[in-house]
DNA sequence: TAATGGGTGCACT
DNA sequence: AAGTGCACCCATT
């Protein structure tokens, strides 16, 4: 399944992306297509009243397969040249994934779609059913002052315009026959029998559609392209709200193909490259792809190189034109090297211009390599698919003043600490494969950063993919090693909980990956915790006395469970744990929201069966005591209760443990349960439990002396 | 605040209540009004293209309040009366309630627009407009095939009537100047500018509109009728499915006095009575209302009565004429007798007819009534505001069958037992003051039973309103005493989950309640528990031994804690405690839903810190201690597991306790802890505990011969 | 949290 | 190319 591309330059690359084959008022005629379209009323100056009919569809010479009744069969290949031969038939996409939810239509018809400049909505859906129609134009600024003007072939009246434009409506829908007053008796006042239109602006009247139907015998939809004509220029704006979307779910989706197609076509439109219309399938070899390019560190002087090759061989290598001269480093001294590496697959090939001096993989050193060197060597590119294959003790800056939206996506990036300095520009670490990274950013402003530390994949079928190892389930996804995602927000964002600054982990962590968070006042949200967070730290920088607050909202829907969300975790002052409906109350016993410096809770046993129970900042330490010859699992070793320096222990409101309930001394000899103000237990238990030991310390008073521990048995 | 009804015949009985001042083509003309409105096309017989304009508003001579505009304000009590004035004069609903919230408004509002047979719902809506219309009339079975017609003052083709519809629609819109060509310039093809409506039927063309906005200044919602004007019929509807959502709110609200007024509505609907369409305040004492009717036990012949008065004195009493012919029971020994307590107050008149032959209230007997007889002597009248004033031992059947719903509400019923046997119709059992009674249902059949137990009211300032207590806090709600519910049902109602069977506790259950389900194979729903529930038992029957299961829905959003829920409740067999997100994991530790007989929790502490863990069918039999000497609070008992007869408890696949943790004799002089297979405690405190108690017991297997509890201090 | 009117995405029916 | 309930928007003033 090799596919290599057409790429088609649309004349004018200033405005947008247009549709190669649909011939508008203003474009240059379309490459390939005969305008076999009836009843084009030709425009006037005024535009008025052709815009549903003044596409030109093409259709003639096509290989493709078709139904019996004219409509055409795609293959996931051919899908994009089929639809932009911009026929009037029906075009049956076929075959089309099967979609287990309805929902996941729109975006693979976006995925066809966005690069052909068309931006699809949901006209109607139901459970079997989505109609899909081009997305209204939202260009009428000034559409409401627009007023009546001459139709074509009408009067000048507005009322007559109205008239007019009310009809084409209508002429689309009115294929019923004539019948005479068949109104229902029962309706008293039977009005006119024609269906009118609702409030649509003149910009919403595109013909196009896509009908997706689930065909219940079958369980399957199928999807057919019905008006491939539009009464409008064909746009990709990857600036809009929708197609930021419709790219958050394909990070969401993992689905690395589609994100890189995405990232190239948004690089294309601005750089006013030109943009694919068509993939041509062939194997001719001719043109094959980059995959990935390896960042290595640079030597003072990058002279020398050799190009590393993965299991690919490198074939025949197509040079990609560089359209626009790549501004040269201000400083002519910038180290940034990268290595590419051919091979053929089914990608698309970069048009970002490589320097051929890149050095091999780098062995091991201790240089720093600042990733906003390549950045502004390489203009406005996105880092995709490189390769960070740096030693631990390494640093890489990830300084992206200049870049207003970085996407560091799809990179192997083990044993690095990132420090990003983003002010105030967004900046994405998407779908790296990390291991004992520390992630740090210092972003002093409320920007958009989103740190996605995604998962690395272990099981064997996958090992051949490295890289893309996505789009399969949440089990298979391991966050190993010791990870340390840190962020520093000078700004106290509270409009962050549902954009801004979210952590999102997809994988499960394993063990001993620390969460820095929440200096200087600020407001961060943990989201969409989907999967058990297991012996992992949430610290807040004790020397701060800031208020500060971090909230952890755990989707409770994906599997993360009371019983195991905090096990062997140590919650270090001002956490604030929520689950998904906002009451704090649900969640008294695992929150120590209140200001002191000591509110912790840790909890031994990572069985399924515990609850953290914490409500009122109380502690149970139960490092004092032994419970090593206890335990039956065996697993599990009692945490110590880091808290904070003095300073803010001494703080506490609350009142002392030993104010509410009498200190118990521990015995070496016997296993005791230290309790200061907790409420793990319940008073009750507790009381009991001090009774017990009280009996016992009075009996062992007793007997000690003696130290007769003898009888066991009873 | 006394409202008095003028009460309006509607002419045709038979199809719906219609507006008695809108005028239609076929009804009779409206009573007071005079055409002010501009541009009537009068329809010719096919009626075409004038239902938005066919009707009539009349404004004159009308002595209500009114703005600088013209716009008429309103009080609480005459906007029926204005709004039926049938006018094209805006018309401010003044004053309206503080909405706390958008979606207040519409409910508001439908409580006075439904009895006008006028169905709203939201056109457009914001977070501060809510515009709200006609709801489309769903008549066009046939409206496909309908076709062109010769319109009245146009040609007689399809694509003219077009033009005349969609030109009406801009009547409505159409206010802005005509400006010349004032495209934006980068549109590329301008089509018309004049705007189009998205399709809608030729049912959907009501010019009326309620404009509610939100003031940002005033922090206040302001409401107007727009076009007080129909191209409709107003039909009242109760089997409406938006009507339904209303009422089912109305009751979710406790909108006692709503739901009686729309009670009557139906039943008059029903009934084919005569709808009042305005209220008319005065206080001339001429209309004067039935409140309720006193239940009495019946003695073998209906003969003696004594009419029980209230707190309220009788005045002016105006009997309801009796519409229709009531039919007599089939037996001539039914012993049906109701108490007509009459007192002025601000309440509709009940067009029942109520026998005079009431006795008094009865003095304690053990005598049973049945409502059925009540129900059937008085046809389909719902029974409201009935006091049942019977003694504990008293049994009352509520024998529905032949009702197909009845709404038992509003009613005061202590200490009964109340016996439904329906099948298979719904039976209500809604806003009654309940206490120590038993509702047992036994229904045949999936029918829709909803029991709604409702709160006894203990607060002062409410008393002197028996009857009438909710529109409060829930707070002031209380489910006092021990009542028990059952329900029987023959039937696997797995699409149960959101409609049937639905018990809808809105007190909190303070102690002592049964909830007794689930007989063959019932799957049963408790939902929308909206508040605490303490000292309940959800049993199961243990002689039944096919697979069933309780599902009880928390609504945790609402106060219901985690903590506190099951406190010193038992729960038996197979019980599944899900919460909102459905998600089992979430609760595992107070489920029990595996098919053992033996699946039981208690937790003796009824503080707000504990957890109820019981995840693997383990039982902690805390009876075992007496923990009323370690108890601090002192307000909580250990509660007993009641288990099922030992047949099922020999059959729990779990391990005994005793195979797990050694068992621990409980001694007299010093409390113990009797874990058998319980995950209440950690396994580790327990092993803790055992340890404690057992080198208690060998300390003092050491030192009770001597007896020697001396030297307590350390 | 200005006030007011309208377009349109999209799922429910 | 279902009609429509509803809300998230945007536009004008
Ligand atoms: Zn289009
Ligand atoms: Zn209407």
């Amino acid at each position: 399944m090799v596919i290599h591309q057409s790429e088609q330059n649309n004349n004018g690359s200033g405005s947008g992306v247009s549709s190669s084959t649909t011939s508008t008022a203003t474009s240059t005629s379309s490459t390939s297509s005969s305008s076999t379209s009836s009843a084009v009323t030709a425009t006037t100056e005024d535009d008025e009243d052709s815009h549903a009919k003044n596409t030109v569809p093409s259709h003639q010479h096509d290989p493709i397969l078709r139904n019996e009744d004219g409509s055409m069969l795609t293959t996931p290949q051919n899908i994009p040249m089929v639809i932009s031969k911009d026929q009037n038939k029906l075009i049956h996409l076929d075959p089309v994934p099967n979609f287990k939810e309805k929902a996941d239509i729109k975006p693979w018809l976006q995925k066809i779609f966005y690069p052909m400049g068309i931006e699809i909505v949901i006209e109607r859906s139901d459970n079997t059913k989505v109609v899909f129609k081009c997305k209204a134009s939202k260009r009428g600024r000034k559409s409401r002052k627009s007023s009546t003007n001459g139709t074509p072939n009408n009067t000048t009246s507005t009322f007559e315009d109205t008239v007019k434009e009310c009809a084409e409506n209508f002429i689309i829908h009115d294929n019923k026959v004539k019948t005479k007053n068949n109104n229902n008796d029962d309706i008293p006042q039977p009005p006119s029998r024609v269906k009118k239109k609702r409030a649509v602006s003149r910009f919403n009247v595109c013909p196009f559609r896509i009908r997706a139907t689930y065909s219940l015998k079958r369980h399957k939809w199928s999807i057919v392209v019905i008006n491939n004509t539009h009464s409008h220029e064909l746009n990709f704006d990857p600036n809009s709200d929708e197609y930021k979307k419709f790219k958050a779910k394909l990070r969401e989706d993992n689905d690395l193909e589609a994100i890189k197609k995405f990232d190239e076509l948004e690089y294309r439109k601005r750089s006013n490259l030109p943009i694919q219309t068509a993939m041509i399938p062939c194997d001719c070899g001719m043109t094959n792809e980059i995959e990935s390019f390896n960042i290595v560190i640079p030597n003072t002087n990058p002279k020398t190189s050799s190009t590393t090759t993965t299991k690919q061989d490198i074939t025949n290598k197509k040079p990609t034109p560089s359209p626009k001269a790549i501004p040269t480093p201000t400083s002519g001294s910038k180290r940034t090297i990268n290595d590419l590496i051919i091979k053929k697959s089914d990608k698309i090939v970069p048009s970002v211009p490589i320097p051929s001096s890149a050095p091999a993989v780098r062995t091991n050193t201790t240089e720093q390599i600042s990733l906003d060197d390549i950045i502004n060597n390489y203009s406005k590119i996105p880092l995709k698919s490189t390769s960070f294959l740096n030693n631990p003790d390494w640093n890489i800056n990830l300084l992206s003043d200049h870049n207003p939206e970085n996407n560091h996506n799809n990179n192997t990036i083990n044993n690095n600490t990132f420090t990003n300095t983003n002010n105030p520009n967004q900046n994405h670490l998407f779908y790296n494969l990390m291991n004992n990274n520390s992630l740090y950013n210092t972003n002093n402003d409320s920007s958009t950063d989103i740190i996605q530390a995604r998962e690395k994949i272990d099981d064997e079928e996958n090992d051949d993919e490295v890289g893309v190892p996505l789009q399969r389930d949440n089990e298979d996804y391991e966050y190993n090693g010791t990870n340390q995602i840190a962020n520093e927000y000078y700004h106290n964002n509270l409009d962050s909980y549902n954009t801004d600054h979210f952590y999102k982990f997809n994988g499960p962590f394993d063990s001993g990956n620390i969460i820095l968070t929440n200096k200087y006042n600020a407001n961060n949200n943990v989201n969409d915790m989907n999967h058990e967070l297991l012996s992992n730290n949430f610290i807040d920088d004790p020397l701060l006395n800031e208020s500060h607050l971090n909230t952890l909202n755990f989707n409770t829907n994906l599997g993360l469970n009371i019983n195991n969300v905090l096990a062997n975790t140590t919650i270090t002052n001002n956490n604030n744990f929520t689950n998904d409906n906002n009451t704090e109350e649900d969640w008294t016993n695992i929150s120590n929201n209140v200001n002191t410096s000591s509110a912790n809770a840790i909890h031994p046993i990572p069985s399924s069966d515990f609850n953290l129970i914490n409500s009122n900042n109380n502690i149970i330490d139960l490092n004092e005591i032994d419970f090593t010859d206890i335990f039956s699992g065996g697993t599990t070793t009692a945490t110590s209760n880091k808290l904070p320096p003095q300073t803010k222990q001494d703080e506490s409101p609350l009142p002392k443990s030993s104010e509410q309930i009498p200190m118990v001394k521990n015995e070496n000899t016997s296993p005791s349960l230290h309790t200061t103000t907790g409420e793990v237990l319940s008073k009750e238990l507790k009381q009991f439990i001090v009774h017990l030991e009280e009996t016992t310390k009075t009996l062992q008073n007793d007997t000690s002396p003696e130290e007769n521990v003898d009888e066991e048995q009873k």
